[in-house]
RNA sequence: GGGGGCGUGGUGUAGUGGUUGAACAUGCGGCCCUGUCAAGGCCGAGACCGCGGGUUCGAAUCCCGUCGCUCCCGCCA
């Protein structure tokens, strides 16, 4: 017989109809048995009549919570149940695989164990509905994101995650054993999307992995993530891409409103804003004008840069006179931004960069990057690089490249900011950290 | 890499020097009751309080070391 998912039960009322999925509850009474049933739609009560059929009654003694199961029965509504107003009343019943018990702990408790804990048995961890709509939410994005860079004739690519040489700056990568060689862990696409440019591709994107090497141990970081990463051509300035982006964004905002918006208020006590654009855009220097009058004191060493709490500061100043949870910070002193963004002709010493800040989380990095072969190399040597590692880099833009720039957005961090968690490490299918390899 | 916090049955917590034979909730096992529905009731098993050392008549509780987790800073997505 035909699968029926739980949330279609209803039009099947009066029919026998097979469901499978994960027993929640069991509640094995004298005469009668309750079964809660969970698939990724929803929840169902399943009931046998003990005396009906003793047998199956005695394998219904002995299930385990959580325990795989393919219940055939029939539908009836009965609005004294109130899982839904309807029930099934079983008539056959396979045990797929009897879970283990005591579980780690009970996916469908009320009090959860820690992170940690739970990242140990993610497996576990996932079953929640929370976290399933979670990962449907992701893959809206994705969706939609892809639709529209469809729509604006934009072509998938896939770079090497293996590399030969430290590229940018060297301190951040994974060093693994390639042969006889050396080989690195990609920390960026950004050169190989460029590439891409000078291919004559106009416009890519790439969806994948991402290695750093940081020690750091906070609720945003990671050693693995994807990326999202795209590099268009023909643009006049770093505006342009910014422009693009921000609709790029609303109209998967949109799209998760859509298909998801209602299972994510309920879920995640979340409403979800589509963002108006334009984005609110900030220039450094403005940012640091707001800063003093909001009376926030940067640490002394930044050089031009900005700390996290300032970009709190920041973003909830736009919140308050702009009433937008978007920033594009632009306008990025030289020193603080890699060699391969292009600087204002008339100000040498800033960058035609962006930063988008979400939620007062930096999201993204983007810029307009130097198309021009002896600017560029100029600029790499201006920052110490040896041009040798770079020579396969730098060539790209020895036959012709159109100008052009693009962003690099974190697809975790998006969802961090989309469902307002609290930990990057509820946002990943399997957290990567400097202590986190398993499972 | 720097700083703060935490580490008690499977899980989440209480207990911060002596009526602690370490408590509570939940989960687990058994029994009872019941068309139940976050079910209810009774009984039971389960931790030598991360690990090592020290102070003390006495340490889960104080000190040192160590390991683990966590948050913040740095760095970034």
């Amino acid at each position: 017989m035909e699968r029926v998912y739980i949330e279609d039960l209803r039009k099947h009322i009066g029919e026998t109809v097979t469901v499978q999925g994960w027993l929640q509850t069991l509640r094995d009474q004298k005469k009668m048995q309750f079964l809660v049933v969970r698939d990724l739609t929803g929840m169902v009560q399943v009931v046998l009549e003990k005396a009906a059929d003793p047998e199956l009654a005695a394998t219904i003694s002995g299930l385990t919570q959580e325990s795989n199961l393919t219940l055939t029965g029939l539908v009836i509504d009965n609005p004294i149940v109130k899982l839904g107003g309807l029930e099934m009343q079983l008539t056959t019943l396979k045990v797929e695989a009897l879970a283990a018990s005591p579980l780690p702990f009970d996916p469908s408790a009320d009090t959860l164990p820690m992170l940690d804990f739970r990242m140990d048995w993610r497996f576990l961890d996932l079953r929640r509905p929370v976290n399933a709509l979670l990962f449907q939410v992701q893959t809206t994005l994705e969706q939609a994101w892809r639709e529209y860079w469809l729509q604006n004739r934009f072509v998938e690519i896939h770079s090497p995650k293996l590399m030969g040489s430290p590229s940018e700056s060297g301190a951040e990568l994974f060093e693994v054993a390639y042969f006889e060689r050396k080989a690195y862990l990609a920390q960026s696409p950004q050169f190989y999307k460029q590439m891409g440019m000078a291919a004559g591709f106009d416009r890519v994107f790439e969806i994948g992995p991402v290695f750093r090497a940081d020690p750091s141990f906070t609720s945003r970081h990671m050693t693995e993530f994807t990326g999202i990463d795209m590099e268009m051509s023909w643009i006049e300035s770093h505006e342009d891409v910014m422009a693009f982006q921000e609709r790029w964004l609303q109209y998967a905002w949109q799209a998760v409103k859509d298909r998801h918006g209602a299972a994510v208020q309920e879920l995640f006590g979340r409403e979800i804003v589509v963002p108006s654009v334009p984005f609110p855009r900030i220039t450094m220097k403005q940012a640091l004008e707001i800063l003093k009058e909001e009376g926030y004191t940067l640490p002394a060493d930044k050089k031009g840069d900005i700390d996290p709490g300032g970009e709190r500061t920041l973003a909830d100043w736009v919140k308050r006179n702009h009433d937008h949870e978007f920033f594009f910070l632009t306008d990025w002193p030289i020193t603080v931004r890699p060699f391969y963004h292009m600087r204002y002709e008339d100000q040498p010493e800033i960058t035609k960069s962006f930063d988008l800040i979400a939620g007062g989380l930096e999201i993204a990095t983007g810029a307009q990057r130097e198309h021009r072969y002896d600017v560029l190399a100029r600029q790499a040597q201006g920052k110490g690089l040896g041009l040798e590692s770079i020579q396969f880099y730098l060539d790209f833009f020895k036959y012709g490249c159109p100008p052009h720039g693009g962003f690099g957005l974190g697809l975790s961090r998006t969802l961090v900011v989309l469902l307002g968690l609290n930990n990057i490490r509820e946002a990943v299918y399997l957290f990567r950290g400097p202590n986190r390899l398993e499972p």
